[in-house]
DNA sequence: TATTGTTATACTCTATAACTATA
DNA sequence: TATAGTTATAGAGTATAACAATA
């Protein structure tokens, strides 16, 4: 409602649409050939591997990765049946599904990520100075944290009108 | 190779991809809502209502969008099918394909853009005061243009191994 | 020989709706 | 009644390779 965007900004849209796009298709192509994963499955894995008892139920897993329910269900099949990752039923909550990362999973992210981290620092990071990538963490943390407040309307589907 | 990211680096490398994520996701939705087109669609019917001469090659178009020649041609084949584009063969260069955006492709445009601008600036935008938005601007431009200086390895396909 | 674009095909991803089971 | 997750299925997107035509 109300207020347009400028034209300065359209552009700044564009410019992060279509770096995000490259950049996405960049890191994609080398966890498939690094890890033979996709980037959606490389997320979750990584997720998985970084958290703090490396377990999460589906539901927090999917957050901010998958935007469907049966789409996570999918990807954690395939993880599943390539060993990646084992999943159990909650002792707290019978209804949640407890996902751990499997010695292998970490394995392969292992082997994803350094070559990851190359494309990342080629790519993203090596035009901007020091204090532009500080700056630009700042920001898209403001970015990031505000658009997490906003409702999803997608993973916590809760149907109003259809 | 060498230069591993600061754990800094990838917090920023991570913000960046879930906020745009979080962002595709919203605009692709407006985009389906309003116009009844995928992102992908709108992008390139968007790129051809801001060219110059309001029409493009394939290759042109293609650039930055799309990832393959093939995926083009399919997009393309919706799109005019639909009646948004036309296309017809270059006077300049016999093979190529001048596509142009047709009056209803216009009005297909104009009919996403009012919404696509408030989801851009309620979502991307608001959190961010005048001057972050210059300086985001100003530094995803340097990315963008470092990237694309990137060979792309992918429209241009040359194969050199395989 | 290199480039533009299309075709055919196959594969992956995603989403919707219906369903089960537990809170 | 609401939530967690799965299943089945259908649709859309994308990429590879083989191809035709022009430069």
């Amino acid at each position: 409602m109300a207020d347009a965007l400028e034209p300065e900004q359209l552009e700044t849209y564009f410019a992060l649409m279509e770096s995000v796009s490259m950049l996405h298709h960049a890191v994609e192509q080398q966890v498939r050939e690094a890890g033979q994963l996709s980037y959606v499955q490389f997320q979750l894995l990584a997720r998985l591997a970084t958290a703090p008892t490396r377990q999460l139920t589906m539901t927090e897993l999917a957050d901010g990765v998958v935007y469907s329910r049966s789409g996570l269900t999918h990807q954690a099949g395939l993880l599943e049946k390539a060993g990646l990752i084992a999943r159990e039923p909650s002792p707290d909550d019978q209804r949640a599904t407890l996902v751990a990362i499997t010695e292998a999973g970490l394995t392969r992210v292992s082997a994803i990520l350094p070559g990851h981290i190359d494309v990342v620092q080629g790519q993203l990071f090596s035009p901007l100075s020091k204090q532009d990538q500080v700056a630009l963490g700042e920001l898209m943390t403001k970015v990031r944290d505000h658009m997490r407040e906003q409702p999803p309307r997608s993973v916590s589907t809760r149907k109003r009108g259809s």
